[in-house]
Parts: C-alpha cells; structure tokens; sequence
DNA sequence: CGCCAGGGCCTCA
DNA sequence: TGAGGCCATGGC
C-alpha cells in the first residue's frame, strides 16, 4: 500500500523510532513499552490502562496501576471483591476515581465471565460490539482493547488522531469517529505491529510538535506534508 | 491561576 | 444523533 497516510507513518517511525506499546508491567516493576503483553495477566492490565487512561495522561494512570500492584489488585477477582471506595482511593490519582472505580469492576467481571482466550477466539466486529456492550467502553478504549490487549488489527482514533489529521487535511474536525477510522481502513495496512506503531507514534507526534496550542510547525517532521504549514 | 491530559455517560431537544 | 454538562487528579 502506498498511499499518503503510509508515508507518513514512515516518516514519523523515522523520525521518533519503534514506540512499543502498549506499556506493561513486568516483574511487578514499572509500566514500560516492551511490544505490548505477552500473558493474560498483562493483557488485562492493557485493559484496565484503556480504562484509567480515559481523558487522563498515561503518568497518573501509571501512578494508579502501582496502587493496584501494591495492594496485589491487578486482577479481576481481587477487584470485584473491594468495594468501590478501595478501589477510588487505589485510582485517585487516574482521577474520575468514583465512575473509573464502578468501570474496573464491570469490566472484571466482564473478563471473568469471558476469559481473555475465549475472547480472542471471536471475530474483531463482534468482539467490538461485544467490549462497546461493557459499561465504560466507549469506541476509543474498545478498539485499545482490540488492538493492544487483543491483537485485533484495528486502527484506534482519539484527540490527537484526530488534530493530526484535522490539520494534515485528511479529514474535516466534524467528521465522526467512524469516519476516521475508515479513514485509516482504507489508507493502512490492516496489520497489527503497523497499526499499534501508528497510533503509538501519533500520540507521540502530538505531544512533541503537533500540540493543541503553538504546535512546533517549524519543526515539525511531516511539515511538508501537512496543510497546515505556516 | 488556567489549561490540558492516550473519553464516555447522561440528559435533553 | 448531536450538543452540552459532568466527572477529578496532577503537571506545567
């Protein structure tokens, strides 16, 4: 495929280099871009980040996932047994601690009635309406899920996608989540290392030059392709 | 001090 | 179905 999205993507893997996402904890140490996980503990870990994560930056999500780790509560049957004020004072610092709490337990007892290898066994379409059934999925963190927990070739838009986007001139800011994602569909590679690298490296681009405030457009590494160049 | 951060739910028209 | 309000902490 060699379409202008693709170039872009290997400029920017140029530019910024293999991100390894999504971050995971190993050896009860600290969340670090390793490729993603390589067990079920992990891949629910993956799924409980998607959740902190939500509107929240990955460095008070990581101070909450060691909360967890601490209190041996990374897992789904440790946390439908604590109830929901354990679990916000654990979180606090992912904020929304109160509906975050609620959003933990349902998905838990998702999994545990739905085990990771069983759910890996269902076709992508139905598993997304399956994850966007759980209260607290909205698309965003189901399509994380299905990409990074998962291994779904699935592409994933959030706020940087869709600035990045927006501002390069792929799409209008009033299109809607569908629509940049088939965006992506249509113009990428349906394969998962291309896919969980793109959005990794979007994330990135965003927070190092394509700001929502003042983005460094002079030094930008795509500059030259983005309509936005002044 | 205000803004932003790897969204989603609820309400109301 | 789409816009607007709400949730909340921590970094800058």
């Amino acid at each position: 495929m060699n379409t202008k999205l693709v170039k872009i993507f290997n400029e920017l893997f140029a530019s910024y280099g293999p991100q390894g996402w999504w971050p995971t904890t190993r050896d009860n140490s600290y969340p670090e871009y390793l490729g993603g996980p390589i067990n079920d503990d992990e891949r629910f870990e993956v799924m409980i980040g998607a959740i902190l994560t939500q509107n929240t930056s990955w460095k008070n999500v990581e101070k909450a996932i060691l909360n967890l780790i601490k209190e041996k509560a990374l897992n789904p049957k440790k946390i439908i047994d604590l109830d929901d004020k354990k679990i916000g004072e654990l979180i606090k610092p992912a904020g929304y601690f109160n509906q975050k709490a609620k959003k933990l337990k349902i998905l838990s007892e998702f999994v545990i009635n739905n085990p990771i290898e069983e759910l890996k066994k269902l076709e992508t379409d139905k598993l997304r309406i399956k994850l966007l059934n759980v209260h607290g999925v909205g698309p965003e963190t189901a399509d994380s899920i299905l990409l990074y927990a998962l291994s779904k070739p699935i592409p994933i838009v959030d706020a940087y996608t869709k600035r990045i986007f927006t501002r390069i001139g792929f799409l209008d800011e009033k299109e809607d989540y569908n629509q940049f994602q088939e965006f992506q569909i249509n113009n990428f590679p349906n394969e998962c290392y291309n896919l969980e690298e793109l959005h990794a490296l979007l994330v990135e681009h965003a927070k190092q030059y394509c700001t929502k405030n003042n983005p460094d457009c002079w030094m930008c590494p795509i500059y030259k392709e983005c309509e936005r160049n002044f």
